[in-house]
Order: structure tokens, then C-alpha cells, then sequence
RNA sequence: CGGGAUGUAGCGCAGGUGGUAGCGCACAUGGUUUGGGACCAUGGGGCCGCAGGUUCGAGUCCUGUCAUCCCGACCA
């Protein structure tokens, strides 16, 4: 393609809308364009690469016998009625109706059209397994859409729900997607872990997500350098500690705390370690509340603390409830005559003379020691996995880092399938609930993370997979005729090789050139100069910055095996 | 949704105490240049986010509103 016919808005200057590095270069290098917060156009160059990602992605689902199809982004209200989804998802979903006043939304994700599809399409055991595939554009009315295409509204996503006769097939579909997965970010050159996710309080029995490592990213995970255990930090386990304690436990004593409320004012006051308190915090479940303990310095999980009540909502009580309940303002709650159910993080067990809540506005308890002082604690891990936490699998010491979640997969179970009654008849012509899958990857966000994995301070480096040409050719002076004639004739003869070439064949300086070709990052660059009335040219590649004077009559082949090695 | 910040040319920004809206880059034309974001000359481009208000007069002051970004909370 002539760079002069093209609509590549590279910006010498970072738009002030873009934080990290991945969103600067996308906007710089005319990749993509905001319309609006969480909404974005791909420009000519970024929909090269995002095609060759979502090609990538094909291929490797269909390798694994998945099938390509397109479901409707606008969807009836019904769908997601039956599966009690139509409330669940609250504002995140985009609402609408039609002329008729009927209710429509757009697709947030697609488990109940692909089930009602299936449903009404297999009857038999013998059309199983399944599994099904789109890539589509789907919408949510995120909170806080952030950088840039990272985290936006609408988004496409590849999404695929495998159906199955039972477990063993289920997990031989989520096997099949591991795999597919693993061979897609390979060759988009990303470097990414696979960690253990929750699966929810709604049954499944397994979930993991693909997180490429990067500061930027939202969710924390714990590995382990030594056994290479992984695990998002909703999921990760911490171990029981191994308590030594041979203090003298001294008496409990009650401290008049007048607006010391805070971990922070307490351990002021009391001029110790936040490690010395039991944090009191209260829960409402469903409708009842509860109470949960970690130590003053710990963060609760409430994925953990969810998952062990069973319930489907976990909120914060709010000031009247915790008044009510505690006979106290919130910052003295405390386990010590609580009469709701008490649920204490595994460290708290082995604490001793710790400060705690009295449930008595302006009182703190000291001294106060779990076995003589309190009941009915139920003892569970409940709080966030840190740095200084042992390994659950091997008891090294873990590690802390930051992912990306570019694709997640999961085992739904009958999750769906039964409420919308999807069954099939075995060979006994019994009526069977399908199992379900369903796995998903964030095509924008994939091309969002492999930039910025692949940068530096010129700009983009694009893997050869997903780069949107192969090559650039960069004539220094269009005006020479004969720089103008070779670079005219190499460009000619790289595309008959089938070869996606840029020319850059616009009248600017080379300086604009050079620092265009980087930004933009195109892997293999060949300048014409000087040299070509010898029949030399300059071969520079991207990645390494390694730069040659070859003859004109070899860059084909180098080229060639350049792209292969690369 | 809570906290913070910002809206002035395509992009980046400047415009004490109210008085005809500016700079750099980009863009157009002509010329000189041509191996790392050239130079000279000329030129085009603005509902100063929007709506009210105060004032003889508002980019500037007041009120409201919208949008965008950041931190947090939340999140299949």
C-alpha cells in the first residue's frame, strides 16, 4: 500500500486522554480514534492487525473442531429473562426498546442465545459434543471504562460455549480450549500466565485465566517461582500459620478510645503494629448479617468470604445496620458479644493479647485472647493472598504481579443449560441436561497488551504475526529518479511474493519517515539512498535495530526468510 | 457511585486584577532543501464544552449542566 493514499494520522505529540503506554501509541501511531469514553474506531492500520488477530484466533478455535457462527448483538429482553440475567446485570447492560415498547438490550455475553440456538437444534446424545464460536462486538455500560481500549464499552470479543453430555466430555471441551488458547497467545507473542480463577458461588467446577503480566493490569496474581502454581488473588489460597505461642496471656482489659475508629488512629493510640488488632467487619448476605475478622493489617477477600457463606450478594452493612447490630457506631465492632454468626480469617486463631472492637461506642478491648475470650468463631481463609504468604502447593515463599486478563475459560456446568431446559436423549432415550463451557478473549484488549509488551521509545514493535505489513520501504528522496524507480520496482516485486508491503512514497523528509516507520512499527525496513545507483539498500530490522547494506537482487529472499525466522 | 482534575484551532498548550483570542506543531500555496520529526515567505482555520446569570462589556467572575481523564469502590 502507498503511504501517500493512506489514512495513517501518526502524532508527533501524546493526546491528552492517554495514560499508559499501550493507549499513547495506539492513538500516536493512528491505530485507533475515541468516539466517545470506552468506545473507539479502529483507523485503516490498527483493523490490519485486529483482523490478524481475530485470524489467529480462528484458526485455532476451528483446529480444535469449534465452529464459527454469528449471533445478533441486539437481543430480546426474553433471553435473558428465563435466566433471571435481565436483573443480575443491572445498568452494566445496555437497554433499549423497540417502536413496539418492547425491551431489548445489547449483548453483554451470550450464554442464553447460544443455549436457546442449541437447545432447539440438538436433540441427541450422538451431536454431542459441541462447541460453538463467534466474533462479535458486545457491549456493557462499564463503571469506569479505562485506558483506551483496554477496558471499554464496546468491545469484541471471541466467545465460545461448548456443550457436552457430562463431566468427562466437559472436561475434554475445556481441555481442547486450553490448548487453543495457549496456541493463539503464543503466536501473538505474548508473554502470559495461566492462574487458577474463582469459579463463583455458582457452581462450576473450574476456571482460569489467561493474564499477561504487566503493571498496568487490573487484577493481582500469586505464582509461585519454585512449583509454578498461579492463581488470581480472588482464588489463591492462604495457608493456616503455624502459631508458636508462648506468651503470657495477659488479662482483657477495656480502653476508653473516644473517635479512634480507624487502623490507622489505633495504632497511633495504642502505639503498636496493625498486625496487633482484629479488624471486625459487617456483612450483609443475602439479607442476614454477619461478621468477619482478619488481622488489622490484612485485606478481606470477599470472594472467599462469598464463596464460604454460599450466598448470591455480599455487601457492606451500612452504619444503621452495623449500629443495630454491634449497639455501636461503626469502627468499634468487635467478636466479643456478638450474637450473629462470626467468621474469622485462619490467622486470627492464633492471635494473642490482640485490641479489638468492644461493641461500645468509644471502647476498645485489649488483651483479648480467641480461646478464653470468644465463641462460636467459625475459622476460615478469608482474607487477600500477599506478599510474605507461602506457596498453598509447594510452601515456598509466593510472588505478587499485576496481569492483564486476556481470556478466561469456564466450566458453567448446567449452570444455563438448566435453566433453559437444554437436554438432549441418551441412548437410553432418557432426557439429559447438557454440560456447558464457555471461554472467552478480548481481541481489542489482546492487541492492546501485545503493545504493551512490544515497545520502546521510538514506538511499536510489532510481532511479525500480528504486524499490519511486513515490510516498509523507505525511498530517502522521491525526487531522485533513480531511488524513485528501484524502490517503485522492489515494492512491486514484494507484493508479487505475496509479501504486505508499505511504501512510503510520500514527500517528507526522511527523518518523518524513519521515525513514522518506527512508530508505527513494521518489522523489516528497507531504505533506498544514496546507494542504489550501486544497487545497494539499507536492510534494518525493527526489533534488534540490526542494520545492513545488502544487494538489490537478494532483499527478496531475505525478506523471505526474515519473515519465517522472525 | 465517592474523591480529584481538565475542557480555548486537527494535536500539545498559553491567555494576573473582565476591554477586539494567541503560540508551537499540523494544514494550504510558492521557493530553497533531502540519511533521523528542515528553512523562508504567504495563507486558511475558533459557538474559548453547553446553558443561564452578573456587567456598558465575560475565554476570564457566579450558578447549573455536559463531556473527558485519573484514584478508589464495583465488575460475566
Amino acid at each position: 500500500m502507498r503511504m501517500s493514499k493512506m489514512l495513517i494520522p501518526t502524532l508527533r505529540e501524546v493526546p491528552a486522554e492517554a495514560e499508559i503506554n499501550s493507549h499513547k501509541l495506539m492513538l500516536r501511531a493512528g491505530l485507533m480514534r475515541r468516539i466517545a469514553s470506552g468506545v473507539y474506531a479502529y483507523l485503516p492500520l490498527g483493523f490490519r492487525t485486529f483482523k490478524k488477530i481475530e485470524q489467529i484466533i480462528r484458526e485455532e478455535m476451528d483446529r480444535e473442531n469449534a465452529q464459527e457462527l454469528v449471533m445478533s448483538a441486539l437481543i430480546p429482553a426474553e433471553s435473558y429473562k428465563e435466566t433471571g440475567r435481565w436483573d443480575i446485570f443491572g445498568p452494566e447492560m445496555f437497554r433499549l426498546k423497540d417502536r413496539g415498547n418492547r425491551d431489548f438490550c445489547l449483548g453483554p455475553t451470550h450464554e442464553e442465545i447460544f443455549t436457546q440456538t442449541v437447545k432447539s437444534g440438538v436433540k441427541s446424545y450422538k451431536n454431542l459434543p459441541m462447541t460453538l464460536y463467534q466474533i462479535q462486538t458486545k457491549y456493557r455500560d462499564e463503571r469506569r471504562p479505562r485506558f483506551g481500549v483496554m477496558r471499554c464499552r464496546e468491545f469484541v470479543m471471541k466467545d465460545a460455549y461448548s456443550f457436552d453430555k457430562d463431566e468427562a466430555g466437559l472436561d475434554e471441551s475445556y481441555q481442547a480450549m486450553y490448548r487453543a488458547y495457549s496456541k493463539i497467545f503464543d503466536r501473538c507473542k505474548l508473554d502470559y500466565t495461566v492462574v487458577e480463577a474463582d469459579s463463583g458461588a455458582m457452581g462450576g467446577s473450574g476456571s482460569q485465566e489467561f493474564m499477561v503480566k504487566s503493571e498496568i493490569g487490573e487484577a493481582q496474581i500469586a505464582y509461585c517461582e519454585s512449583c509454578g502454581y498461579a492463581a488470581n488473588d480472588e482464588k489463591a489460597e492462604c495457608l493456616e500459620p503455624v502459631f508458636n505461642n508462648d506468651k503470657e496471656l495477659l488479662s482483657m482489659e477495656e480502653v476508653k478510645t473516644p473517635n479512634v475508629k480507624t487502623i490507622e488512629q489505633l495504632c497511633e493510640f495504642f502505639n503498636c503494629e496493625a498486625t496487633n488488632f482484629a479488624k471486625t467487619l459487617i456483612y450483609k448476605a443475602d439479607d442476614v448479617i454477619i461478621a468477619a475478622i482478619v488481622r488489622g493489617d490484612r485485606e478481606l477477600n470477599e470472594t472467599k468470604l462469598q464463596n464460604y457463606l454460599g450466598c448470591n450478594e455480599l455487601e457492606m452493612a451500612d452504619d444503621e445496620t452495623v449500629y443495630k447490630v454491634t449497639n455501636a457506631k461503626v469502627g468499634f465492632a468487635g467478636p466479643i458479644g456478638l450474637s450473629i454468626k462470626i467468621v474469622a480469617d485462619l490467622e486470627v486463631k492464633g492471635m494473642v493479647n490482640f485490641i479489638t472492637g468492644a461493641n461500645n461506642t468509644g471502647y476498645h478491648y485489649n488483651n483479648v485472647n480467641i480461646d478464653r475470650d470468644t465463641k462460636n468463631l467459625e475459622f476460615v481463609d478469608i482474607r487477600t493472598i500477599t506478599l510474605g504468604d507461602h506457596c498453598p502447593k509447594c510452601k515456598n515463599e509466593i510472588s505478587i504481579a499485576r496481569g492483564i486478563e486476556v481470556g478466561h475459560i469456564f466450566k458453567l456446568g448446567d449452570k444455563y443449560t438448566k435453566a433453559l431446559d437444554c437436554t438432549y436423549l441418551d441412548q437410553n432415550g432418557r432426557s439429559q441436561t447438557m454440560l456447558m463451557g464457555c471461554y472467552g478473549i478480548g481481541v481489542g484488549r489482546t492487541m492492546a497488551s501485545i503493545i504493551e509488551q512490544n515497545n520502546d521509545e521510538s514506538g511499536i514493535i510489532w510481532p511479525m504475526a500480528v504486524t499490519p505489513y511486513q515490510v516498509i520501504i523507505i525511498p530517502i528522496n522521491i525526487s531522485n529518479e533513480i531511488q524513485a524507480s528501484m524502490a517503485e520496482q522492489l515494492y512491486n516485486s514484494l507484493q508479487d511474493e505475496g509479501i504486505e508491503v508499505l511504501f512510503d512514497d510520500r514527500k517528507e523528509r526522511p527523518g518523518v519517515k524513519f521515525n513514522d516507520a518506527e512508530l508505527i512499527g513494521i518489522p523489516l525496513r528497507i531504505t533506498v539512498g544514496k546507494k542504489a545507483s550501486e544497487g545497494i539498500v539499507e536492510y534494518k530490522i525493527r526489533k534488534t535495530g540490526d542494520m545492513d547494506e545488502i544487494d538489490i537482487k537478494k532483499v527478496i529472499a531475505r525478506v523471505k526468510s526474515d519473515i519465517l525466522a522472525y
